[in-house]
DNA sequence: AGCTACTCCTGGTAGC
DNA sequence: TGCTACCAGGAGTAGC
């Protein structure tokens, strides 16, 4: 599912045809999409704005606007949750099916917000810094550092796959990379976060952040004809998985099945021999 | 504080 | 063939 790689992907190549355009108005044909508010305040908000940055943060694709003259007004904040996916298709091609969300562009083209599932959100905040500050930090940033994720890891006594799930707690790990990053640590799901030792969490903080960058280089993961860039192109990170929808097949590290659990109504993939039960807790 | 269950949605598929 | 039941999971919320 869009995670920190694939999200990343889709900002990279969204960005450039975005920048500087100007929406000239918007069509919203599922009105949920847009997190609360009406179509009517959502295209009064935004129609006239020009397109001033396309950036990530977390799995948020943030595009920030601002009026004709400069001052700015405001953040669309895109999450596409399990199956959105963005476009900038000309405005003349033939409907998506399964648009949502739609804005005219100024150059003919219009950006499309495609969700079959409509668990996506296209919102337009004034102050999008009220949701971006909640989140934890940027595994891939400078300021997360190895002192600060041990840290993190003790102050808290969650089992790590739950915890590494929480984007107040670290941004942009979803069930898939959570796995990996685990699997590559060789750390149970269920171990419990203050019970990791120093070499243990340092294992984490490595796996997580090259895990995470060779996926952005492979351009994210694709797979069950779900998830595609802009352009139609499959990433190809799935090809890569240690464990993640690999349940009973062997572990490429020691050859014993890997086995799936749930965590929190989540499917957890791991090795039983690689990532060995913690015991109490 | 942290856990579980439930909700939102639809397409795909397993099983009969 | 056609039906039903269930699964996928990001994240918000409620209740314990």
């Amino acid at each position: 599912m869009p995670e920190l790689p694939e999200v990343e992907t889709v900002t990279r190549l969204i960005r450039k045809p975005l920048l500087g355009r100007t929406i000239e108005g918007v069509s919203v044909q599922w009105e949920r999409t847009l997190g609360g508010t009406s179509r009517r305040s959502f295209s009064s908000a935004v129609r006239g704005a020009r397109v001033k940055a396309v950036w990530r943060r977390a799995k948020y694709i943030v595009i920030d606007l601002e009026r004709p003259r400069g001052e700015p007004i405001g953040a669309v904040l895109v999450h596409l949750r399990m199956t959105g996916r963005l476009h900038v298709d000309a405005a003349t091609e033939e409907a998506r099916d399964y648009t949502r969300v739609a804005c005219r562009l100024d150059n003919g083209n219009e950006l499309r917000f495609v969700d079959t599932r409509k668990f996506g959100r296209f919102r337009f905040l004034a102050r999008p810094d009220d949701v971006l500050e909640g989140l934890g930090p940027e595994p891939l940033e400078s300021g997360f550092d190895r002192d600060r994720f041990h840290r993190d890891l003790r102050a808290r006594r969650r089992m790590l796959k739950p915890l590494l799930l929480d984007q107040t707690f670290l941004a942009g790990l979803g069930n898939i990379y959570v796995d990996e990053a685990l699997h590559a640590a060789q750390l149970h799901p269920l171990r419990r976060s203050d019970r990791v030792p120093r070499p243990k969490a340092d294992a984490l903080y490595d796996a997580i952040r090259t895990t995470l960058a060779e996926a952005i280089e492979r351009e994210g993961s694709s797979f069950d004809t779900f998830y595609r860039t802009p352009e139609g192109q499959p990433g190809s990170y799935q090809d890569r998985f240690q464990v993640y929808g690999r349940t009973g097949e062997p572990c490429y590290r020691c050859g014993r099945a890997i086995r799936r659990i749930v965590v929190g109504q989540r499917g957890t993939h791991f090795c039983t021999r690689c990532q060995p039960a913690p015991r109490g807790g």
